[in-house]
DNA sequence: AGTGAGCGG
């Protein structure tokens, strides 16, 4: 049944105002010593992440004139209107020297710079939340559809990652995948499993806990309690070669992402669009963590019929 | 200990 939609807690601080991709570069944040501590003489660190680079994961920009992006984890409270209000302050017009902060608190804008437009974003040509068609339940996911082409990369830059205004948890963004036509990445995923996440992990930080190593890696992504938009504590990452995927198993098994530890599994089969395999259920206690290397899951497979 | 509600009209 419809819910009557909650005020939304008043907005805090909006995410800075774009700058052109580059973030500042700064020395890499706690979360990079993820390796059980080694001695290192320093100054370079050979590190196994690469250091950031945009900002934030994401799919590449797809070809075309793609001006839609997609929003994930949100909550139930977070409309259309919310999520507008969002991105109220990243059009051009509001342009600042860069460091002010603007608010937006019922409606009305109060900033330290002059506010040069109206308080909705002239970037933002339509959002839609999905909802369930029998409940009425937002579904956890949206479009943000941009003026350009241009405005959607800016806003993909500048605020995936970052804290959406009730504080509780960071934007997911990424681009829609579907917007024109355009397919996804078919390829098939190999993913493992990983658990023991400390709570300041975000997708980020954990695919480049991978990527200097595997440079396959395709991306990865911490699941979030959507009720309480924090980390449920575990997540996955997704290779391209399965050969990487099985060394990660073990390699990476006990390795440090932020403060903890991992603990690293297969991942049980998540459907994917090819209708790709990774390993058939019930096979689970056939591969344990630490045998993975010497065994593929084509070898496992007609032993697990054979089994059965 | 926990295996992703991540793609519409």
């Amino acid at each position: 049944m419809m819910q009557p939609t909650p005020t939304p807690p008043p907005p805090q601080q909006m995410p800075h105002q774009y700058q052109y991709q580059q973030q500042p570069p700064q020395q890499p944040p706690p979360y990079m010593m993820m390796m059980p501590p080694q001695p290192q003489p320093q100054p370079q660190p050979p590190p196994m992440w690469a250091p950031p680079q945009q900002g934030q994961q994401q799919q590449a920009a797809p070809p075309g004139e793609i001006r839609t992006l997609w929003i994930g984890d949100l909550q139930y409270w977070m409309d259309e209107n919310y999520i507008s209000s969002c991105f109220a302050h990243s059009g051009e017009g509001n342009k600042t020297n860069g460091s002010g902060i603007s608010r937006r608190v019922r409606g009305r804008c109060y900033g330290l710079y002059p506010i040069t437009q109206p308080c909705f974003s002239l970037q933002v040509a339509s959002v839609k939340v999905i909802r369930n068609k029998q409940t009425g339940q937002v579904e956890g996911y949206g479009f943000v559809e941009f003026v350009t082409r241009a405005a959607a990369e800016r806003v993909l830059q500048t605020y995936n990652g970052t804290p959406m205004p009730n504080g509780e948890q960071n934007f997911r963004l990424n681009w829609a995948s579907f917007s024109a036509g355009e397919r996804r990445d078919e390829t098939p995923d190999f993913t493992i499993f990983v658990g023991d996440l400390a709570a300041d992990v975000t997708d980020y930080m954990l695919q480049e806990t991978f990527r200097g190593r595997y440079s396959s890696v395709k991306g990865a992504k911490v699941v979030i309690d959507r009720l309480t938009g924090r980390t449920k504590g575990y997540g996955f990452v997704r290779f391209a070669d399965e050969s990487e995927q099985l060394r990660a198993m073990t390699e990476m098994n006990g390795a440090f992402c932020s403060t903890r530890p991992m603990r690293i599994g297969p991942a049980t089969n998540k459907k994917t669009l090819s209708g790709q395999q990774q390993y058939p259920k019930g096979c689970q206690e056939a591969l344990s963590s630490w045998g993975l290397e010497l065994i593929s899951a084509e070898m496992v497979i007609p032993l697990v019929r054979a089994l059965t």
